[in-house]
DNA sequence: AATTAGCACTCAATGACAGAGAGTGCTAAC
DNA sequence: GTTAGCACTCTCTGTCATTGAGTGCTAATT
């Protein structure tokens, strides 16, 4: 952990100036680009000498002998608790943003998935949204159709208007009889029940109600499991990996390569998205924080969505160690009490 | 149109030497590397001459004064028309897509997803896979649910196993009883016909059967019209984008910035898609031949896939001007049957 | 008449080299 | 404690000569 007292006024305000200039140009920042701005009145010699200690402490550090400096992962880390500012978004983004997400959106992946397209347009970075992981889904219907003989739908629905379907195969002899007995039965038994309560006892019970074969008791359950596996199961959204491509520290195109097939892989992504923090505020990986060797210069930045506390998603920012960090927290920051608006508005009169 | 005739057996033999080398090393290719493969036994200042001859019709350029040649659009037009050689492929990857497709998978979408995996993985270049586009997909049941006191689940299933939905809010008191007779009637009325047989003269039909009011009617319409969408919107599956920044032709990163981002929006890809070939043959649009200039050095292949001529879906590979068109060709061929094969066993048992 | 050996020529790519420029660390003076 | 001054370091840029692959043309050969 950065020890806070480590640094004074004078190191931390040169520190931030160093991030901040990197961050805007990707170019080493030399002491004389720093004493220009008259921030200290100090003269670049002085500067030096900081720049020198704030080295010895691991802050920053020099590509090259005699070069200008940049911010190490530490430094980073560093800006983003202490010195990074968050400025308010300019008008011309609050409109485009307000364009993207004001127009009445019914289903919920529908404007998960815009959120996604707008943070990626408005960061420049790539950006992942997590649709929430369902576990505590209410279930409001289930309903068995036989769509011929030999094929049975079964349709679930939870709250926040999302369906599930799944057609299964049988040989079985399901008349409309049995159908409408099974249809009646599953609701009363499930509806109201949250999706991770069905369980084996459940279905158990279930099973000693209706007074119909085993054989057809286990095709209607298979379905049903289909379709929770289906609730249950996360979605992902990933726009702007173009913009990957923009960074000059991604100009190696094996590295870029590299870089675009890692974000394709779910398996890689979803671990980076569990944010441990419950409430909103942001976590950030910075570079060799990162437990994947090939996310060494990669940061990412993740916080959680969702009204009142319930049906948390995620939303992630990643670009190269040199991210706008101030400029995406507040972006990400607007959008998702946009979308946290809208969720409600979708989801209030579930129960 | 290129005339055939134009080119005798040694121009071809030479032209054809000129394209599989470039395809293989992307390097301008001279007349001694021709004239050392010694296939035609000629020396290098003949082979010269007929490069010049060459050049003359337009077939290959040179990049440069004094450099080698290299094919131009029309050169590998001629190419894939004439002089292409169509290898099996070898024994590792038919199994590799065995794997892939072989294991029994139900639904559809995931199959072709399989498909466009495993084709941008054994080409090496970009793929796209489109889903049929269904205009004579068959109702098979249609299903009207209430979720709660004002919303409905309307849920259509039409062959091959697609199930689309909708929830509609209303404010309308629908009742069971109400709510059973719409689905009765609109069984009756919509099962067996294609969804394109759907327009508002069977609605109207519909609405003078049921003696519902008007308002409740206009909610359920609204409903069933919004499933018939989503069967026949068009799901594009895209892959290996990653593989369009091996190609060295792409090595300036604003270019691949440039193909990443088109390549991203359906709009753009999905003209493309349009083959004129309802057999089996594959359709070559070749560098300046794709309307849009920012394609002027992409090419793109597609075929259609589909059983029996019926649902036809379009299987395409995008790569450089410089592609492999034999490999892909014998790759999309291969893979191509083995998806027809499943697609049957989807879809044999229905109407 | 077709082919080819020979030759002069062109141009990209490579590497060596010098000079400019940005930056540093250190020392001595303020 | 701050800074002016200076020697030094290292990248970057441009220049220049060299190399090498390739060409087109001409004259000789088959």
């Amino acid at each position: 952990m950065v020890w806070d007292n480590e640094l004074n006024d004078r190191k931390r305000t040169i520190l931030k100036s160093i991030v901040d200039d990197y961050i805007k140009y990707a170019q080493p920042v030399g002491s004389r680009t720093i004493a220009r701005k008259r921030m200290l009145g100090l003269g670049s010699a002085t500067i030096r000498n900081e720049m020198a200690d704030l080295e010895e402490l691991g802050y920053i550090t020099q590509p090259y002998t005699s070069a200008g400096r940049i911010p190490s992962d530490k430094g980073y880390r560093f800006y983003v608790e202490h010195l990074m500012q968050i400025h308010s978004l300019p008008h011309n983004e609050i409109v485009k943003i307000h364009q993207a997400l004001d127009e009445h959106i019914e289903e919920i992946n529908q404007l998960i998935k815009n959120v996604s397209l707008i943070i990626s347009d408005i960061t420049g970075y790539t950006s992942v949204v997590m649709s929430p992981q369902i576990e505590s889904a209410v279930i409001k219907s289930v309903r068995l159709v036989a769509v011929d003989e030999n094929r049975l739908l079964v349709v679930v629905v939870v709250n926040g208007g999302i369906v599930k379907d799944k057609i299964v195969r049988h040989r079985a002899n399901i008349t409309e009889d049995i159908l409408e007995k099974l249809n009646q039965v599953f609701n009363k038994e499930m509806v109201g029940k949250t999706v991770d309560q069905i369980d084996r006892q459940i279905i158990l019970n279930i099973q000693n109600k209706v007074k119909v074969s085993k054989e057809v008791c286990d095709i209607v359950i298979k379905a049903i499991e289909g379709c929770i596996e289906k609730i249950e199961s996360i979605d992902l959204y990933i726009d702007g990996l173009a913009n990957m491509l923009n960074h000059p520290e991604f100009s190696d195109m094996l590295r870029a390569r590299e870089i675009l097939e890692l974000l394709n892989e779910e398996d890689v992504i979803i671990p980076l998205m569990k944010n441990t923090n419950k409430d909103r505020r942001f976590e950030f990986k910075i570079g060799s924080e990162n437990e994947l060797t090939e996310m060494k210069d990669l940061s990412i930045i993740t916080t959680v969505y969702g009204s009142d506390g319930k049906r948390l998603g995620t939303i992630g920012v990643i670009g190269p160690t040199r991210m706008a960090y101030g400029r995406v927290v507040s972006a990400i920051n607007y959008i998702r009490e946009l979308l946290n608006r809208e969720l409600i508005k979708i989801l209030d009169d579930d129960t």
